[in-house]
RNA sequence: GCCCCGGUAGUGUAGCGGCCUAUCAUACGGGCCUGUCGAGCCCGUGACCCGGGUCCAAAUCCCGGCCGGGGCGCCA
């Protein structure tokens, strides 16, 4: 289908015959002329049938809201649309018609409820301003790609059906795996990490990950898309300086491709000024102590806590140095103190992006590390042999996709950075 | 898992024991007007989540269910 985007025709200027295949968001019909508010992906336009000039016409302004037509015309420069284009009709042709009343307006003054919009999420991301948060993603996504690649990463692909019954976090969805019982993957933790002894030094993956816990909150998923990575022969510092350049080189690539439309849409993003600041675990205690809320050495932040420190800290930054017995088994202990371990968190204002760290390489304190989380170390057997024969020493991250997009965006709900959301609740469409 | 809140036309809402044969906007249908662009004006169609209960009387109060929103916890 031979066709042109409406952002085309206005960057270029078009000025002969132009063929667009549009949305129909509106008709006005007149004493003499016809116009029509259409939109496609791109954006919106205007479109002009003077009256007596088209057989079909009649048919045309009786179409309802988000049929899909075809229309071939001219941009006429002397109209005065506020949309910026006009394109004058000589022809337009009926690709589908659209049912009425729609379960959901796309320019409906109001604005409808978040489930009345993800039960009819196919009209809802027909919204410019919706649509945005998954181009968005996707060009941020790429550009990460495209840093990960400079670096002589590979990008892996794990898989997501599992046999181990747990990690000792998340709890998990068991499938039925014929005779067996298998679960969905919670993270790619366990072979991206057997990928480091195979010798593949430098590894991403971005797929989806499986947490079966039932919060109701408007930044967890059950399942998400996870961007992991893993490097060998790296401590956590690396593995920092490789999640501040990720991210600065998305945010580019973001900014670099959409902020004219993210302008547009009140979405205000600020370039990344890296290196990240790092504070310590035992920093952010004192803040907090000192702010008259007591938190003991190895308690986890509440959200209130982390307001406190977010208070004292824009944008990105790291908290590192985490005690041990809040860190999963592979996490790599302090040498010089072993209570602590070589982890950071990295945050964003008062919000927690993701976590990572450096990884036990060494198998025997891999089980010793099992032991102590209550974990048998038998049932991790695939996992710990790749240890035994020469596993470099390494680490890595992982980061939540939808949830970096909520957070730099400032959208109020990850479920609006996911297109289909499986949440507690929901699991159509 | 704990706690709070809510479910009224296609959509978003008002009403919160009798004045409800239920408000308003938008959408939809019809008419008028009209180079419009949140078009304008007039007319019309369209709804109280389900099941019990209380009461002379329930959209309104109570109980249960279903569905949803949010906070906390949990969370690699």
């Amino acid at each position: 289908m031979q066709r042109s985007l409406i952002s085309d025709i206005i960057a270029n200027d078009i000025e002969g015959e132009v063929n667009i295949a549009v949305w129909i968001q509106d008709t006005r019909s007149l004493k003499n002329v016809i116009f029509l508010t259409v939109r496609d992906t791109s954006g919106m336009a205007q479109v002009t049938i003077r009256k007596g000039t088209l057989d079909n016409e009649e048919k045309i302004v009786g179409l309802n809201r988000e049929s899909v037509i075809a229309v071939k015309g001219k941009w006429d420069r002397k109209s005065a649309s506020k949309l910026g284009v006009d394109i004058v009709a000589e022809k337009i042709e009926i690709l589908n018609e659209s049912l009425a009343p729609l379960p959901l307006g796309v320019d409906d003054p109001v604005e409808a409820d978040f489930d009345t919009r993800l039960n009819n999420r196919f009209i809802d991301i027909r919204k410019p301003e919706k649509a945005l948060i998954f181009q968005i993603e996707s060009t941020m996504l790429w550009g990460i790609r495209k840093f990960f690649n400079s670096q002589e990463f590979i990008e892996v692909h794990t898989p997501k059906i599992v046999a181990a019954a747990t990690e000792g976090g998340a709890d998990l969805f068991s499938v039925k795996y014929f005779e067996k019982e298998a679960y969905l993957n919670q993270s790619p933790q366990l072979y991206k990490e057997i990928l480091m002894s195979c010798g593949l030094d430098r590894v991403f993956e971005v797929g989806p990950a499986f947490r079966a816990e039932q919060h109701n909150t408007t930044r967890h998923l059950n399942e998400f898309t996870s961007i992991d990575i893993e490097v060998s022969f790296a401590d956590h510092n690396d593995a920092m300086a490789f999640l501040e350049n990720a991210i600065k080189h998305g945010v580019d690539e973001m900014l670099s491709r959409h902020s004219d439309q993210m302008e547009k849409h009140g979405i205000h993003v600020d370039r990344v000024k890296t290196p990240f600041p790092r504070i310590t675990y035992e920093e952010c205690r004192k803040l907090i102590n000192d702010a008259g809320m007591n938190l003991e050495f190895g308690d986890d932040f509440s959200p209130e806590q982390l307001k406190v420190i977010g208070n004292k800290f824009n944008g990105f930054y790291f908290i590192i140095d985490w005690p041990s017995s809040m860190r999963p088994f592979y996490t790599m202990p302090k040498p010089e103190d072993p209570a602590l371990t070589n982890s950071f968190d990295l945050q964003f204002n008062e919000l927690e992006i993701t976590s990572g760290a450096q990884r036990v390489h060494n198998p025997e304190i891999l089980e010793k590390r099992f032991l102590d989380k209550g974990l048998n170390p038998s049932e991790f057997d695939f996992y710990i042999k790749a240890f035994k024969y020469g596993m470099p020493p390494h680490a890595g991250w992982a980061i939540g996709l939808e949830r970096l997009v909520m957070i730099l965006c400032g959208l109020p709900n990850i479920r609006e950075a996911t297109l289909f959301p499986r949440d507690r609740t929901r699991i159509v469409p």
